[in-house]
Order: C-alpha cells, then sequence, then structure tokens
DNA sequence: CGCTTGATTGATGCAAGTCAATTATGGTGG
DNA sequence: CCACCATAATTGACTTGCATCAATCAAGCG
C-alpha cells in the first residue's frame, strides 16, 4: 500500500483546468473560477493502490479527482472489505461522511490518480461568499446518495448476475459521461475481479463465476485487470436498469 | 395506501417547534429563525402507511419531520423493494436524489407523522442569504451519506445475524437521540418483520428465524409490529457496530 | 365471528460460500 | 534470456446460509 505524495509544483492554475474543457461539467463565472483558484491549494498524485484517504483519521483537506480512478470503502474488524462507490474525474472526495470529523471510510486509487487539493476551513468562506458553489456543493452530495441509494437496492435485492450487470454498466456509463476512458479508448474498467466481488458483496470464486456467465454471453470480455463492456444494451437489460441522463453537471 | 393530506391550518411557528427544545439539535439565530419561519409553506399530516413521496415525481416541496417514524425505499420492476433508510424527526426529506428533478425513491410514514413543508424553490434563496443555513444543509446530506454507508457495509458484508442486530441498534440508537421515543418510552421500535426484511436484504421467512434468535438470546423482545431492544450492549457486539456520537446537530 | 395482517415453523432446494488446486501473466534479478 | 515469484483468473468438489413453499397460529377489528 503505497503512499499519495504532494506534488510540488506541477499545479495547473484552475482556469486551465482540463475538466473544465470536458463536456458534461458547467462552466464556471470569472468570479468563481478566481475564488477555485484561490481555494486550490495544491496538487496529488498517486500511484495505483495508494491510500489516499484512511478512515478514523482526520483529513484537513478535500480533494477533486483530475484524472484517474479510485474507490470509497470501508471494512470490518477481521477485514471483510465493502466498497461503496468509485471515484472519477470531477468527483469530490473527502465531502461524504461528517464535515469536518474523522473521515468514516477509506479511498485508495485503482489507477494512477492525479487529485486537486483543497483546505477544508475555507469552505466557510465558499458558503459565505458564493452561494452558487455552496449550491453545487449540496448538489454532489445528493448526486452521491443517489448512487448509493441504488448500490443499496442493488445489493440488497438484485441477484449475482443482475448485480453484477448492473455494476459494470453503472461505471462504463459514468466513465463515458465523464471522459475518464480517455477519447479514443480503449474503453476498459481498471477493476480486477476482488474489487467488483467486494463492490457486489459476493465472494470472489462465485464473482468469477458470474462474470463468466457474462463473458460467455458476449456481453464483456473479460481482461487481465479489467473488462469492456461489449454489448451495453444487453447488460442493461439484464440488470434491470436505466441510467439516468444527465445534463451538465458542477464540479468544484 | 393512504395519501397523505396537508393540514390547514395547525401550523407551528419555528419559533414554538416542539423540536427546537430538545437537545440534540442546534438552536437557530434570530435571523436564521426568521428566515425559516418564511421558508416554511404549511404543514403536512399523514397516517401510518401514507405515501409521502413517489419515485419518478416531481416535487416541489421538501420536507422536515417534526413527528413521527418513516422510511425511504426504492423497487424494482417486478416489486422486490429496498429500504434504503429511516426517517425520524428532524431529518430532512426530498432532498436525497437529485435536488430539482425527479424524486428517485418513495417515501412511507410507519406511524403517524406530521411534517414541515418547504418550497424547493425558495432554496436559491436559502443558499444566497442564509450561508449558515446553506451549510447546515450539506451537512445534513453528508451525514445521510455517511449512514448510507454503514448500511451498504452491512447488507454486504455482514451476516444475517450481524445485520439483524446492527439494524436494530441502529434504530434504537437514532430515535434516542432523536427523542423520537418521547419522554418516557415506550422504547419500541414501530417496524414489521417485513420492514426489516426489505431493509437487510432477506426473505421474510429467514428474518423470522433470525429475530427469533436474537428474542431467544434474551438481546430484544418482538411485539406485535414492533420490537424493544433489551440489551444494548449486546446488540453492539454481536453487530460489531459502534454508533459515532455526535454533538448538536442543525436541522432546517 | 369471520377476515385480514403479522408472526411462526417445518420441509426442501438452490444460490452462494469455502476449500483447494491449477493456470495464466507480467515483472524482476541473476 | 530465462528461472522465479507474485498477482490475478479459473475450475471442480463440497458445504451451508438463505430462499421458497406451505401451513398454522395469534391478534385486532368491523
Amino acid at each position: 500500500m503505497t503512499q499519495a505524495r504532494p506534488l510540488t509544483p506541477p499545479r495547473v492554475p484552475c482556469d486551465l483546468c482540463p475538466l473544465r474543457r470536458r463536456e458534461g461539467f458547467r462552466d464556471f463565472t470569472g468570479e468563481e473560477l478566481s475564488f477555485v483558484s484561490s481555494f486550490k491549494f495544491g496538487e496529488l498524485a498517486a500511484d495505483p493502490g495508494a491510500t489516499i484517504i484512511s478512515e478514523g483519521e482526520r483529513h484537513p483537506q478535500l480533494y477533486t479527482v483530475l484524472a484517474g480512478w479510485g474507490f470509497r470503502y470501508k471494512i470490518l474488524e477481521d477485514g471483510r472489505r465493502q466498497i461503496l462507490n468509485y471515484v472519477l474525474p470531477g468527483d469530490l472526495v473527502g465531502l461524504q461522511g461528517n464535515l469536518m470529523t474523522e473521515m468514516l471510510h477509506s479511498v485508495e486509487s485503482l489507477t494512477r490518480m492525479t487529485l486537486c487539493i483543497f483546505e477544508r476551513d475555507r469552505l466557510t468562506t465558499l458558503f459565505r461568499h458564493h452561494p452558487s458553489l455552496a449550491y453545487d456543493l449540496t448538489w454532489i452530495a445528493s448526486r452521491e446518495e443517489s448512487m448509493l441509494d441504488e448500490h443499496l437496492l442493488s445489493i440488497g435485492r438484485r441477484t449475482a448476475l443482475e448485480r453484477a450487470a448492473y455494476l459494470l454498466a453503472f461505471l462504463d456509463h459514468r466513465a463515458r459521461v465523464t471522459g475518464a476512458f480517455g477519447e479514443e479508448g480503449p474503453f476498459i474498467l481498471p477493476l480486477t475481479q476482488q474489487h467488483v466481488a467486494d463492490t457486489l458483496g459476493l465472494s470472489l470464486v462465485h464473482t468469477n463465476k458470474t462474470l463468466r456467465k457474462l463473458s460467455d454471453a458476449g456481453v464483456l470480455r473479460w481482461l487481465d485487470r479489467g473488462s469492456e463492456v461489449l454489448e451495453r444494451a444487453r447488460l442493461l437489460e439484464i440488470a434491470g436498469w436505466q441510467p439516468t441522463k444527465e445534463g451538465q453537471r458542477p464540479f468544484i
């Protein structure tokens, strides 16, 4: 378990932020932009498998993912792990759980990640002087909630096959709309089967057999440490799920 | 499935709000109080089993629970139901899911409930002129997230017995700190076993057998449509969970 | 007093867990 | 360039937790 390390100085100014270019993210006003620039504290780079946040610790910082994939998780005392959700570019990390106390979950990177660092202390200023950004923060928290709702429904009430189909469809969809795959692909979800198992609440062996069924049906292809969705429509049908189409979304 | 009905005129002014008296909830400044009073649109009363919010519909209102118990849920096309979380006095209903579009989940009452109605449109004003309340909103959303995180961990990785113990300990704890039991009790969680089953992602029969084990062990007592926790400590031990103690919490 | 809703219990079957190997695959140091 | 290793994926055999089916029991109620 590597540690994440701060990137000094390579610091993209916010008006050149690569996320800002992407469709799907809303534009800032000049005023918002200049505040966010001052809010920005630095950048963080993380190798695959690095711990970004760990449960129980106090984190005076918040992060926005600029590039790469990661996931949030919790573990029980005996080591059973549950992956709660995945974080992709544009997502705010560290808002979940209490706003100012110890973190209630951990975050780990799946691929190489870069994150933008913000200081929690300055949230007060944000709320006081930038209502539109404050609104965005609430919006972002609310969106995370609706994803967790879906996951709960899935783990609680879907069969193993449906769950697996849902997860891959969900991630594939999120990656496409955020541009996490890059321009031209490859469109590969960077997970191991262990991650899938820990997300679905299944054992590794059973996850393997379930994914095999999906592969055999030609709906997806499983690669060394990742998977590629081949037939989006059938995956959605198996899952019994439809992504809700969002317009432009905010990010901080 | 009854419908909830608006209460005309019985309208408690916010400065006399019964929640405000309870420990555990933070005080408002005079200014906050006067804004919230103007924000308040009316009250709603719901009999047990009434639908407060239904998935897919647009709700121009938000609600704060003043009294009573309810739950949020989602259902799959074939009727499988997953209860996502419970709502108790002081909780904000309708913030979860997207802020301004159709509701992504439903809410139903367990007991008789009264709710305070707010208009969503006026959120803009709240964000613009009342940063402290805006902060509270984000705090509330963030707290809901951390509960959902716990639930996910529970459903995904705990055994049936652990899950049941966790749920009852969780609800008992929340009811105590919010004063939902009333002053003197009785300290009874107003659930049927079907609700427990739909929360834990288990079948009704297996839920019954699991609860029986807890009853036989003397940890709780199951009544006609509800349960009473007898041995809090052992329940927590079985669940492998500890409630995080909160100080005063905000509410709108 | 029959009806409905909720709780309970036993019998049986299957989905998913556990155990235990085996087979890629890629990286690394000699 | 090639043994050697670590990580990931795969597979089969066996076990078990939980689901399903099918009754029965208890309590509140018009």
